[in-house]
RNA sequence: GGGAACGUAGCUCAGUGGGAGAGCAUCUGCUUUACACGCAGGAGGUCGUAGGUUCAAAUCCUACCGUUCCCA
């Protein structure tokens, strides 16, 4: 028996162990189904999981368990990620705490730390899946710095490398000084910042002229090699082809023109910093000027900045100022707020710097990564997406992927030291594979971790062996993530799989929202107000955050979190709970092997199994869309307002009534509705479905298991659909009336139906005892006579209803009622007598609709003129 | 500077050419034996602004105002 009141604190563990105890997550290669193949997003292994990620695992976990039911092979293949810069920070800043430094551990040691780390946060990650209902195939969890996945690492690095993809070159790349390491172009994330834009004297060489030149980084002047101005800026065309002297370091920097330069920002002067700036990189390489490089790996000020070495950038920039200023070359000095980028993991502001890194040439990758999107193969849901993904396409750059990092997948190259030849390959190298030499090293540096979450969708299946496992649920169906990370992994999953694989990895990619909280910002440590997925579940329960996530995961950008939304969905499950309660109690007696004949089921059974074949339909139809919000919103809709509302308060009469053969026809209406609710619910609500079926004692074994059921069209009837419509509407009616008369619903009033014609009489007078229950009336025969004052209602043409009055009745509420009712049907009427008297309307407007128009002006006038007719019966 | 969105009831959002919707909040009345985590009934919006297209615009077009995100 259930509990009067909903615990999900009481079950859900049970039945997680339960289902995975008995295999149910798990899939395997079978011929005679079709797979269904997702693979989870992993998450890093730096902390636990957060609500985004939550809501990430939620809709995964709904597809996965709504393909199941619908009979495919449905692998949820799950594992986590090494995260190497991300992972490398936090182990790094826990043992600073504990006084140590990775420096002193040194590098085999601190790994050991970092793999201690790794063991304790992937099992919380995979205690937090199971909490949250994740349906994974457990035995297929893989890890990025697992063997097989190192081994598909290594062998893209050396296949790229043969093919010419991955090179390695100076580039200006993305530093960051606190981690020490490079980072790609898109881990670095821009905000504006508040500075200082210093104007700087730059004396002509051989003359007593100078420009003046502003800039927000003083201290890189002291690698510059070049002064630009646009080639129309007439202030400066004097001095193509001359040299300035650089300050402080009397070096020589030619002048010259290029369209780049912006003649409005600042003096329109602008001094060229190839080794510092990724702009004047290429403004550099244009012109053919030197690089200059002004730090040493540490971060300070090398040899290059003179007598400035041994500073860092901050120290370095008010020291120069200083000496600037002393000197007499600054000029002046403005706030001014410009774009500087930071490290995504730190934070810290990144450095740019010249130096030698590996790379991926993009170019051709992307190409044929944008015509798979292009012709289809690939489906973005929201389709806008895509938009996005062409962009960045179109506009791509090579890809750095070497971080100075101990944490990850070792670049397999080695250099010689006797030749200089790079000698890349699968295997550990012992020579040069040029001159044999043994003196060789190898890379110190790793891979960027993407680099390696770009092989997930066929490296997690066993590549490069060609297991069967690869070629069963390879490509995978579907893969749900943040919009936020559709450049880092997406795009580059589709990369590497069209490269590796010669197929796409997947063929829908649903994009989520971010969630924020419910002022609408971004959850963050500093602000404090992230939400504990766990936290939440301990209070409200696994099933009411998921169908919260479902109700929100519409096609907007953001998801507003309010911890109320949660709670009302709490009461949704309280809902489900005692309807599924009330169900259990009422059908402990029933056959459950009798089947109604068709003559023997009411209006309300089959309107129920009516509405109960289009709720099928819809959720069927909206979660093969991913549409989870009108798949959730029609469950709750259909669940609430109409099998609680209306059929389970219809079906009382039979169920408390004496009649046996009547009560059984109910109960089975009842408890084969409940029963496919559950189903239907179970991909949303995983632990109360199940909960409630076991109580159920139902012959398969788990709801998880059940078939999704189908939508039959035969019972879908819109004649009793509308039917029921009316009979409703007459009980709405009622208890209209009396609550504006302040009657309380529970007492019973006298009333009278006027009826049109046969048709609807006998229709109502079938309903009578249903509408004597739920609204509260005893029906009179509307033959007699009654001296009583009438307050009464339209229900449509064809249905009038006169509730009667005691004696004392205040009319004026009455009066008031029909007044408004009035009123709103005279601007009804003038709304479409408007339209109807426009001719051009006539002319032009479908038939139909002109026909729509005509038939409900017509109704709203006989309405019109029946509620006229009652207020002056009134006035009397 | 380039790109993508968004602006509808107090809040969160549905609604892609034919009379403005939901949930929550709010108000009123109810200890109705599944559920007060409930039942019943109300009130609440010139659909950001201004033009345009159309017989007809929240919906399509243009401009503007406001908010957000991504890229440089």
């Amino acid at each position: 028996m259930l509990d009067k009141h909903y615990n999900p604190g009481e079950f859900e563990k049970k039945w997680y162990e339960y289902w995975e105890k008995n295999g149910f997550m798990n899939a395997d290669i079978n011929p005679d189904k079709k797979p269904f193949t997702i693979v989870i997003p992993p998450p890093n292994v730096t902390a636990q999981l957060h609500i985004g990620q939550a809501l990430d695992f939620t809709l995964q976990d709904i597809v996965i368990r709504f393909k199941r039911m619908q009979g495919y092979e449905a692998l949820w293949l799950p594992g986590e990620d090494h995260a190497g810069i991300a992972t490398q920070y936090v182990v790094e800043k826990k043992i600073v705490s504990e006084g140590k430094s990775k420096e002193k551990l040194g590098r085999e040691e601190f790994i050991k730390v970092v793999w201690e780390w790794v063991k304790e946060y992937r099992q919380r990650i995979r205690e937090q899946l199971k909490a949250i209902g994740s349906s994974c195939d457990w035995r297929r969890e893989r890890f990025t710095l697992d063997e097989g996945l190192s081994k598909a690492v290594t062998k893209v690095f050396v296949e790229l490398y043969k093919k010419g993809l991955v090179y390695r070159g100076d580039y200006i790349v993305n530093w960051c000084p606190r981690c020490g390491t490079v980072l790609s172009n898109d881990e670095v994330e821009y905000e504006d910042v508040k500075g200082n834009l210093y104007y700087i004297r730059y004396p002509i060489k051989d003359s007593n002229e100078y420009v003046v030149i502003a800039t927000t980084r003083p201290e890189t002047m002291l690698a510059d090699t070049g002064v630009a101005f646009h080639p129309s800026d007439e202030r400066y065309k004097r001095y193509e082809g001359k040299s300035a002297i650089l300050p402080l370091v009397g070096r020589e920097l030619p002048i010259f023109s290029d369209k780049y330069v912006d003649p409005s920002f600042g003096t329109g002067a602008l001094k060229v910093t190839p080794g510092h700036d990724p702009n004047d990189f290429l403004l550099g390489q244009r012109h053919g000027l030197k690089t200059i490089n002004l730090l040493d790996p540490n971060g300070r000020i090398n040899e290059n900045g003179g007598e400035f070495k041994g500073l860092t950038i901050k120290e370095a920039r008010e020291k120069v100022i200083e000496a600037l200023k002393s000197r007499g070359y600054l000029l002046d000095v403005k706030e001014y707020v410009h774009s500087v980028g930071h490290c995504y993991r730190c934070h810290t502001e990144i450095e740019p710097i010249v130096s030698k890194q590996w790379f991926v040439k993009m170019k051709p990758l992307a190409e044929k990564a944008m015509k798979v999107v292009r012709e289809g193969k690939i489906k973005f849901y929201p389709s806008r997406w895509e938009k996005v993904y062409f962009n960045w396409l179109e506009n791509i750059r090579d890809w750095c992927i070497s971080r100075q990092l101990w944490w990850g997948h070792r670049i397999p190259a080695w250099y010689c030291k006797d030749c200089g030849h790079i000698t890349v390959s699968e295997d550990k190298v012992q020579r040069c594979e040029k001159c044999g030499s043994t003196n060789i090293y190898q890379d110190e540096d790793v891979l960027d971790t993407w680099f390696s979450s770009a092989l997930w969708p066929f490296s997690t299946l066993g590549w490069p062996e060609k297991t069967p496992e690869l070629e069963y649920f390879y490509p995978t169906s579907l893969l749900v993530t943040g919009f936020d990370i559709l450049f880092f992994w997406v795009a580059r999953m589709i990369m590497q799989g069209l490269e590796f694989m010669d197929e796409i990895p997947f063929g829908d990619v649903y994009l989520h929202q971010l969630v924020l909280d419910r002022y609408g910002r971004k959850m963050s440590k500093s602000l404090g107000n992230g939400i504990d997925p766990l936290d939440v579940i301990n209070k409200y329960g696994t099933d009411a955050l998921r169908f919260t996530f479902a109700s929100l995961a519409a096609q907007g950008r953001d998801i507003i979190m309010d911890e109320k939304r949660i709670v009302d969905n709490k009461f949704f499950a309280n809902k489900i709970w005692n309807s599924a309660r009330f169900t259990l109690m009422n059908t402990k007696d029933m056959d459950r092997t009798f089947v109604p004949e068709e003559d023997e089921l009411e209006l309300a059974d089959k309107w129920i199994l009516s509405r109960l074949q289009r709720t099928i339909s819809t959720v069927t139809l909206n979660l093969d869309r991913y549409e989870f919000s009108n798949a959730a919103k029609a469950l709750y809709q259909f669940i609430w307002s109409e099998f609680c509302d209306w059929y389970i308060e219809c079906s009382k009469i039979r169920l408390y009534g004496k009649d046996k053969g009547k009560k059984r026809v109910a109960q089975y209406v009842l408890f084969n509705s409940l029963e496919i609710i559950l189903r239907l619910l179970h991909p949303f609500m995983p632990f109360i479905t199940e909960e409630i079926w076991q109580n159920f004692d139902m012959p398969i074994e788990s709801v998880m298991i059940a078939k999704w059921p189908s939508a039959d069209p035969s019972f879908i009837n819109e004649g009793i659909e509308e039917k029921m419509q009316r009979v409703i509407n007459v009980i709405k009616t009622i208890r209209n009336i009396k609550s504006e008369l302040n009657i309380p619903l529970k007492v019973k009033v006298d009333a009278v139906l006027n009826l049109k014609n046969d048709t609807i009489a006998s229709l109502l007078n079938s309903k009578v005892e249903m509408i004597s229950a739920l609204a509260g009336v005893v029906l009179k025969d509307s033959s007699e006579e009654d001296s009583r004052a009438k307050a009464s209602g339209i229900v449509d043409n064809e249905i009038e209803v006169s509730v009667l009055l005691e004696e004392g009745t205040n009319l004026e509420y009455e009066r008031n009622r029909l007044n408004k009712k009035l009123t709103k049907l005279r601007s009804d009427i003038g709304h479409f007598e408007k339209q109807l008297e426009n001719e051009r309307f006539i002319r032009s407007a479908p038939e139909d609709v002109v026909d729509d128009a005509r038939k409900k002006l017509k109704n709203y006038e006989i309405q019109y003129e029946k509620v006229k007719y009652m207020l002056e019966s009134m006035q009397k």
